[in-house]
DNA sequence: GTGCAGCTTATTGTATACAAATGCCATTCG
DNA sequence: CGAATGGCATTTGTATACAATAAGCTGCAC
């Protein structure tokens, strides 16, 4: 995209992100134009991006509403996401190259190593595991699964309580990449299909569980 | 949508479905604005919503042009849609209610009439198993998979072969239909999901059978 | 007090003009 | 003769003005 556009994008996605536009409020489009310093034209643009992407919704009139999400939608998210990655797990499995794999090897070691510092790094984390994904996409050469992915693997952010999950889950996705990563050196897609969906699931008990001790919190608040 | 946003978009979809404007072949904004009778401002809102649904590519420079799907890449779209919509039919026969199962019957009563009429309306059929599908989506209650699935379901129109397959393999959907009312009536999701696995790949190879003969039709005028 | 009509205002949709970027072709230089 | 470069043409991106539509309000009737 261009630059406009682009910067509206990110601007908005970040809002939403980051709970500064919060869920069920509307959105107006000048509003965000004035905002990102550029004109309705491009904000328009990416409004539409993030309509599909599910992040913004709109009612019949048109207007815009920042996505509201259940925690069972949450769930929903988390289950076609486990179907799609474990089938692209599969695909990978046995198209995925020499390089591809010592790039995901090199991306596990990174993320363990953010993880295992005395300092831990949890956004480096999160990024090296962003990383060790994409290859794993990218080796699985399907791009329509790819454009599909993209549409659940970023939603739980929503909730914010995205990087409050415990040490020892990280340390636990590594030892599943371990795993994976000696599934596709067999060769063996039913194997990565399976450790996939498990990292999946895990993932998302894990986050629903971090959302539920962050919503009794939230509850105790309100009864102080 | 807006009326002019509408009529560009349905426009423009119609005509790469029907093959009026041919895969791979550039598409410029301004002459589909002027074929529309609208702005380039609504066509270039429809390019966008028609690239996200993967009818358009653009290139690096922002040019677009009309997605060329190879028969891999269509197995590829069968497979997800295979898997998404198998999904969808474990989820339904557990959540849908009697007056939607009363629906798909008559659905399917009918598209099995369009079949076996002395003058078959293929047309019909297709308008009566699309309805089927669309009930059993909303049974599954799952905006993200009903937003996925509008994504591969569509695609294989683009061969231009879909309207070819024999009322044979139509009436064979027919049977398949009912076997999966039986699997919801028993609310057993799991054999619910496989007859809908081997309802949709049945649907790929008829449609791969179709497509190759017509491939070889193009080869032979080629050669003579 | 309730509900509806009509007006006012807020918000989105569309057209158009202009800016920016990219591709294309011809020309020139090695 | 081939490759690089410059400028022109094509195409897309952005801003802005205006049109259309929907929401909210005010006041009136019952």
């Amino acid at each position: 995209m261009s630059r406009a556009s682009d910067r509206a994008y990110n601007l908005i996605r970040s809002m939403i992100l980051s709970g500064e536009l919060q869920p069920g409020s509307q959105i107006r489009e000048e509003a965000l134009a004035e905002l990102c310093g550029v004109s309705r034209t491009p904000v328009r643009d990416s409004l539409r991006r993030l309509e599909a992407e599910m992040f913004i919704r709109r009612n019949d009139s048109k207007r815009s509403f920042v996505a509201a999400w259940s925690l069972d939608d949450l769930e929903d998210a988390f289950h076609l996401r486990a179907m799609l990655e474990s089938h692209a797990a599969k695909r990978a499995a046995t198209r995925i190259t020499r390089d591809q794999l010592a790039r995901m090897r090199f991306q596990n070691a990174q993320l363990k190593q953010a993880v295992d510092a005395i300092h831990p790094d949890v956004p480096r984390f999160i990024d090296h595991n962003r990383q060790f994904h994409a290859i794993l996409l990218k080796a699985a050469a399907s791009e329509r699964l790819t454009s599909m992915l993209s549409q659940v693997t970023e939603q739980p952010v929503v909730l914010r309580t995205a990087r409050q999950y415990d040490l020892e889950n990280l340390r636990r996705s590594h030892h599943e990449h371990e795993e994976l990563l000696i599934a596709f050196e067999n060769r063996d897609g039913d194997w990565a299909a399976a450790v996939m969906t498990a990292h999946i699931r895990r993932a998302f008990h894990a986050y629903a569980e971090a959302h539920s001790s962050y919503t009794e919190i939230g509850k105790s608040n309100l009864a102080a």
